[in-house]
RNA sequence: GGUCGCAUAGCUCAGUUGGUAGAGCACCGCGUUCACAUCGCGGUUGUCACAGGUUCGAGUCCUGUUGCGACCACCA
């Protein structure tokens, strides 16, 4: 025993931070080791703050990196920031508006240089957070996404896919996020079910005083139509096909035409093509050749040479309004219909997504997905649960072209310039599309960048091989590539995980990771989804303040079963934090024992059925721990981790030292807790560092080996059998106890049966 | 419409190749002589959603039904 002592009360608050703090020096990966372990950390938000579901997340990852690092494994959990496109720059947008900066004054320069100074201020704010949990991450080897070399990688890897075709930029429909005026991805667009009106209103047929009805939810969008559709069967309109009608309020004319895609349920059957507003009907257009007719603009405002006066430059909502007071005037408008539809809106900004026809640049994600499919077919990549290769199959075998610009300033920038022709030139640096630009005789000045940045994900989809050094062909990347596993969410499987494994195997032509354990959602005590205005929130910053981050921890883990969502409550934490106070409490028995902590089991085996007993005992136990960590069973690993310290240690075994006394005994009382401690660490690693510095077993667990001597020791099944009888005839002995009284005691009898047993077991009959 | 899940004690959930249904919480009783009341000991609790099928035997495998959820697509 050293001097250290444990407290009488276990207080997290007391000994958390300061165990972490001194033993932080430990996290660095040990290039000496044979077998290598690698995760990437899914880099945070530069914007973000430490919520439940990034707890699950990084608690898991520290298991196993803790884990693997104690088995002696050369371990990287590679840290890194992400620099959050769009996220970031609403958060900085809002925080110079709050100080009364006029933003639109500011200059991209001025803007982005504002952005750095905010991200270096309060840009670290997760990263202490992730400290508090006690994450074992070496925060030295840190990658930000828009560092020098990252930018470098974003850089030569846009170029590369536009050379080899697999980048290009189109004018198509897009997502367009009119608040935001940037277009987004297909992923990013959220539907949401609403009820809203269908309003019927009348065309009058060139020639004729008959009207054709269509039935629309965007009747503003008429001076965009550029036909009306049928369908070829209907017989309602047959006649028609091929005429031409009068957009209302208007002398255009737009014919009739007749397309498959038009349900003769819906609606009228007759459908009003608007081409550059509609997905749809920008690909009827497409069919029948028609006109793109805009009269929308990027701020979501009425615009364009087909509109009526009255509206032009009027915004959106406002302009339906107008329209449909004319219509009504006109008797154009027959029918107003109340209907549930679902709206397109944005997941950032919350505002409503508008088609929109714009220049954007896109990935030929199809091409890519050819080999990211073939590499999880053939088992390279394996998904835990497995379930989960069906999302991504799905996703991936319909994949459409992925819009990576975006009209916002904070991130990468393309590397394109424009002539003053059209021309264009994707060169890695500025001089060298200076250089070719000069070969067609274009000089500098006539050259303008493109002002548009990549979407997020496109850098975070090079991440495993970016983060590791790449293009270099660093030390790094050759120890740790590919990674061991990777740890995420579902809920970014399209968004990250599998833009990942598209762009590593096309740039390493290996996978990124071997392994992907997919977790779920942290959802509150009841199931429902936290969310700010159900105000069921928790965060993991109160939970640890009040129990501690281990409870936290361990609650996370006993709740990560594979396929079902992680129902967090206050209740379960301290219920959890309860179990912790029990090591503790074996900790402080152990103290009174005033074992040494240098004392060995000799070899000479065990003596003693007891002592032969809990060595067994700790033997399963280490093994199924291995097996449950190694199958990504974290639920099942922390029910050992309880199991064994309440049921085999302290139940029966401290009990039976209490009577034994002896100092063999005591000396594998203390082994073996000193290896429990161990094995529970990578759970819970705070508590467990705390008390074996103060039982002076060890500085720190981290990087304790497992005891070969205590898993070798041969014990005899008989004794552990005798033993297990033993502890079963135990319990009915007190069940009797408790139910005498009544007139069919046992108990006196079953008493007699404990007391008759030899040897020490007859010694530690007075358990009961 | 497509895909994938889930349904077991009052609650939250385990139940790995089919072999007598489990844990924690809650509840009830007993218990503070010194590891632990943030505790210990003991106890109560089930048509395993429903209906069929395979089997000597089904919570577990198969089919169908119902209810709930997630994701994708679409919606004039």
């Amino acid at each position: 025993m050293t001097e250290a002592n444990l407290e009488k009360v276990c207080n997290p608050a007391e000994y958390e931070g300061r165990v972490y703090e001194s033993t932080q020096s430990r996290f660095q990966p040990d290039s000496t080791a044979n077998e290598m372990f690698s995760i990437l950390m899914p880099p945070p938000n530069v914007t973000g703050n430490l919520h439940v579901g990034h707890a699950l997340t990084y608690t898991i990852q520290d298991i196993l990196i803790r884990y693997h690092r104690q088995r002696g494994c050369n371990t990287l959990w590679q840290p890194g920031v992400d620099h959050a496109g769009i996220a970031t720059q609403l958060v900085v947008t809002k925080e110079l508006e709050s100080q009364g900066v006029d933003v639109q004054t500011l200059t991209r320069a001025e803007f982005i240089k504002k952005v750095w100074e905010w991200k270096n201020k309060s840009g670290s704010m997760i990263v202490e957070q992730l400290k508090e949990l006690g994450c074992s991450i070496p925060w030295e080897l840190s990658r930000f996404t828009m560092d020098n070399e990252f930018c470098k990688a974003v850089t030569k890897v846009f170029v590369a896919l536009y050379k080899e075709g697999l980048i290009f930029r189109d004018k198509r429909l897009v997502n367009w996020d009119t608040k935001l005026e940037t277009a987004v991805s297909d992923l990013e667009v959220q539907n949401r079910e609403e009820p809203g009106t269908l309003w019927h209103i009348r065309y009058k047929l060139v020639d004729s005083d008959e009207y054709i009805t269509v039935a629309t939810t965007r009747p503003e969008t008429i001076f965009g139509d550029s036909a009306i559709a049928v369908n070829p069967t209907d017989i309602r309109y047959k006649h028609l096909v091929g005429k031409s009608v009068i957009v209302p309020h208007t002398d255009r004319k737009i014919t009739i035409v007749a397309d498959e895609y038009v349900d003769i349920e819906k609606g009228t059957g007759c459908l009003k093509v608007t081409p550059a507003h509609d997905f749809n009907d920008f690909a009827i257009g497409k069919r029948h050749h028609l006109e793109c007719i805009s009269v929308i603009d990027k701020r979501g405002h009425m615009d364009g040479a087909c509109i009526p006066d009255y509206l032009q430059g009027v915004y959106l909502k406002k302009a339906r309004k107008l329209v449909l007071d004319k219509l009504k005037g006109d008797g154009l408008l027959v029918r107003e219909e109340q209907i549930v539809h679902t709206v397109p809106y944005c997941d950032r900004s919350g505002s409503v997504i508008e088609p929109l026809l714009t220049d954007q640049w896109f990935v030929d994600a199809k091409a890519l997905a050819v080999e990211a499919i073939k590499v999880v077919e053939n088992g390279e990549i394996k998904f835990y649960p497995s379930k989960w290769v069906n999302t991504y199959f799905e996703w991936m075998r319909n994949i459409e072209p992925w819009c990576i610009s975006r009209q916002i300033v904070w991130g990468h920038q393309i590397p394109a310039w424009y002539g003053p022709n059209g021309e264009v030139f994707v060169e890695e640096s500025e001089e060298t599309a200076i250089e070719q630009a000069a070969k067609c005789g274009i000089s500098k000045d006539q050259l303008t960048r493109d002002p548009d940045v990549l979407d997020t994900w496109f850098s975070s989809g090079l991440w495993p091989f970016a983060a590791l050094g790449w293009p270099d062909d660093t030390a790094f990347l050759k120890t740790y590539y590919p990674t061991t596993v990777l740890v995420t969410g579902f809920d970014i499987i399209f968004f990250w995980v599998a833009r990942m494994i598209m762009m590593s195997v096309h740039f390493m032509k290996r996978v990124p990771f071997k392994d992907v354990y997919v977790h779920a959602l942290v959802r509150d005590g009841a199931g429902q989804k936290m969310s700010k205005s159900k105000g069921n929130v928790i965060a993991p910053h109160d939970l640890m303040e009040e129990f501690g981050a281990d409870a936290l921890r361990l609650t996370l883990a006993l709740l990560s079963v594979p396929g079902r969502d992680v129902k967090l409550s206050r209740d379960n934490v301290k219920i959890n934090r309860n179990f912790l106070t029990k090591v503790w409490n074996a900790a402080r028995f152990l103290q009174t024992k005033n074992i040494p902590a240098k004392c060995e089991i000799p070899d000479a085996a065990t003596k003693g059925k007891v002592n032969n007993w809990i060595i067994a005992k700790f033997q399963k136990f280490q093994g199924e721990i291995d097996q449950n960590i190694q199958e990504y069973r974290f639920d099942y690993a922390a029910r050992n981790i309880q199991s064994f310290l309440r049921n085999a240690y302290c139940d029966f075994f401290i009990e039976a030292v209490k009577l034994l006394d002896d100092d063999w005994t005591k000396a594998v009382a203390l082994r073996v807790y000193a290896e429990y401690l161990r094995v529970a660490h990578p759970i819970i690693p705070l508590v467990t560092d705390h008390i074996a510095q103060s039982l002076g077993i060890c500085d720190s667990l981290i990087l304790g080996r497992p005891n070969e001597a205590i898993m070798k020791i041969t014990t005899s099944d008989d004794d552990e059998a005798e033993v297990d009888e033993f502890v079963e005839l135990l319990h009915r002995v007190r069940s009797a106890k408790q139910t005498d009284g009544a007139e069919c005691s046992e108990y006196p009898e079953l008493r007699k049966q404990l007391q008759s047993w030899q040897g020490e077991l007859h010694q530690i009959a007075g358990i009961v």
